[in-house]
DNA sequence: ATCATTATTTGACCTAAGTCAAATTTCTTG
DNA sequence: CAAGAAATTTGACTTAGGTCAAATAATGAT
């Protein structure tokens, strides 16, 4: 499934000049400071927005609580996918957890070119598919996995994000408290 | 987010004569009794199942435990996500839970036609933008809600699931154990 | 460097849900 | 319809992970 990734990656890669041209023509690039958010609860996901450099997060509130649903590094694409996709208000909010350079495609812009370069829908399709195969990993793991094992698994394929960002987020992320994760810690 | 199938269904209705051919004549029609496997784990999964008549499941075994990740009524598009859209062996079984009538469709020829037909491109980002939205919603409830609210959630929005389907299998698509659910529904 | 703020750890206790085993109830099929 | 099988319920006990409170540790601004 990372592989597919890099599929994407290179079907963007080998994009024609027209559609790399609309593409970037409806881009512009875009400067967060760390704490600034990008997206709100409440207001309609329009843009999709591409990390440049810098780390970001979605997340919701649940009792008040944070609830992280995505970390974001670079190369990665950051949007509430059922707000963009329906354009409907949104449950999450998009954070920058540090200064963060963002490529910004506007939803509607979007929607236009691909109906122009059919190019464009076929990439917007793989997102999508990512996407929902990325969710339901990420269900599946919940399912089968006890809160050690999701901690491990992290801690394993992506040591950049227990190094970078704070255990209250990474807790939220895993899905546990952060005490419960502070004593998985202690136990490895 | 239902209305999205809404959405979805006009769309269908909507196309042109010429794709509602192609779209006809690459699917065929399918009788499969109660308890046939339409998809076994380690297969590929190479075709698209629309139920047409009759209630299947999608499941997958953990420890020789049996997780339902989703089930099926009339209408209802059944493949195993990833395995479709990686063309890899699957996870997942897709099973008849009565005896089903569907309308299946090859992937390698939709593959095909999409190229010529770039309305069942804009067809298929729809189905995997809902299925994206549709795992999200479930991740988010079991985020959110104890087992007894998943409970009453699919007893309100689905009351047929509850009439139809056995206790052992609504409660591994809820997440919890056989007794864990006939407790909850003894409290109500 | 120092103080204040923020992050993390540790302790004591609690709770939702799981497990295993046995008892009922409900279906099936002859 | 009766016997056997399958589904569901109930009981007793366990456990992973949560909560609340207090103690350290780390970080950052002056």
């Amino acid at each position: 499934m990372t592989s597919y990734i890099d599929k994407i990656n290179n079907y963007i890669k080998a994009l024609d000049n027209d559609t790399l041209t609309v593409l970037q023509s409806i881009s512009s690039d875009k400067k967060y400071k760390k704490g600034d958010l990008l997206l709100r609860q409440n207001e309609i996901c329009r843009k999709s927005y591409l990390l440049i450099d810098g780390i970001a997060r979605k997340y919701y509130l649940n009792d008040d609580k944070e609830i992280t649903t995505e970390l974001y590094f670079e190369n990665d694409l950051a949007v509430s996918f059922d707000s963009y996709t329906l354009q409907q208000p949104s449950r999450e909010f998009i954070e920058a957890l540090t200064d963060v350079t963002v490529s910004i495609t506007h939803y509607q812009a979007f929607q236009d070119a691909k109906v122009i370069y059919p190019k464009l829908l076929t990439l917007d399709l793989m997102l999508a598919e990512y996407y929902g195969m990325w969710v339901e990993k990420r269900l599946f793991q919940f399912h089968t996995m006890t809160a050690t094992e999701r901690y491990l698994e992290i801690l394993n394929k992506s040591p950049h994000i227990v190094q970078t960002i704070h255990l209250t987020i990474i807790a939220s992320y895993l899905g546990i408290s952060l005490e419960t994760l502070s004593r998985i810690r202690a136990k490895i």
